[in-house]
DNA sequence: CAATAAAATTGCAATTTTTCGATATAGCGA
DNA sequence: TCGCTATATCGAAAAATTGCAATTTTATTG
C-alpha cells in the first residue's frame, strides 16, 4: 500500500548504493543472478545467497538490506523451504514513481 | 545537469524530512513563506531566513541543508545583495522524475 | 533426533549524519 | 571605515547508519 509508504523512509533506503543496486539488478534477474535449482529467478524471485554474491557483502548485511527494502515496500519476500526469494514489488514501485511525480 | 546527477546522492539528500519539506514548501512559495521587501518569493526565490523560520532549525543547519539541496541540483541559489534566494530547479526535478521512471 | 544449510537476528566497532554555537565573510548604510 | 544584517563555514557532540562475525532460527534430510 502506497498510502502507508513513507517517502522519506523510501529515500533513506535507496540512498545506499548497495540497496539501490539490488533493486536495479532485480529488474532483470536472469541477467544478474544464476539459475536456481528450486524457484525461477523471474517468477519466484532470487534467493539471499545469490544476491549476496552479487553485491559482495556479508550474509548478515545482505539479509538486513533486503529486509529494509521489504519494509519500504520495494520488494516482496517469499519463503519456500529453506530459501527466501526476493523480487521487486512492481506495483508499489510504479505507485512510488507516480507519487514522486506529484509530491516532489 | 542530470547527466552528472548522482542518484544515490539525491536520495540521501531527500532522505531527510526537513530537506524534503523545504523542497516541497518551495513548490508554492507564496503559501509557505512571507512576502519579501526585495525579491519576489516566486520569481526570485525565498531567502534563507524565511526558510529557517519555516523549518524551525538553526540558521547554520538551514544554510547547510540548502547547500546540499543545491549540490544535488534540486534548487538554485541567487545572491542579491546580502540575501541568498533559493528556488526549485524545476528542470532538474523533472529530469530526475523521468530518470527514476527509467532506472528505478 | 542429529547434522546440515539458508536466512534472520544480535551485538558491536567504525563511520557518517545531524545539528548546534561560534566564527568568518559579504554587502550595505551612516 | 565602522557597525549591522544575512549567509556561509568551522569544529564538535550526539545520534544514526554501515557492515561484520557470531549466534539463533527455520526447514530439510538421513
Amino acid at each position: 500500500m502506497v498510502i502507508s509508504m513513507n517517502i522519506v523512509e523510501v529515500f533513506k533506503v535507496l540512498g545506499n548504493p548497495t540497496r539501490l543496486a539490488i533493486l536495479q539488478n532485480l529488474r532483470e534477474p536472469g541477467k544478474h543472478f544464476p539459475p536456481q535449482d528450486e524457484g525461477d529467478v523471474t517468477i519466484d524471485g532470487v534467493c539471499v545467497g545469490s544476491i549476496q554474491e552479487g553485491v559482495g557483502l556479508s550474509q548478515s548485511t545482505t539479509s538486513t538490506y533486503l529486509a529494509s527494502l521489504q519494509r519500504a515496500g520495494l520488494v516482496t519476500a517469499k519463503r519456500m523451504g529453506g530459501w527466501t526469494y526476493y523480487k521487486r514489488n512492481e506495483v508499489n514501485i510504479k505507485k512510488l514513481i507516480e507519487l514522486l511525480g506529484k509530491e516532489l
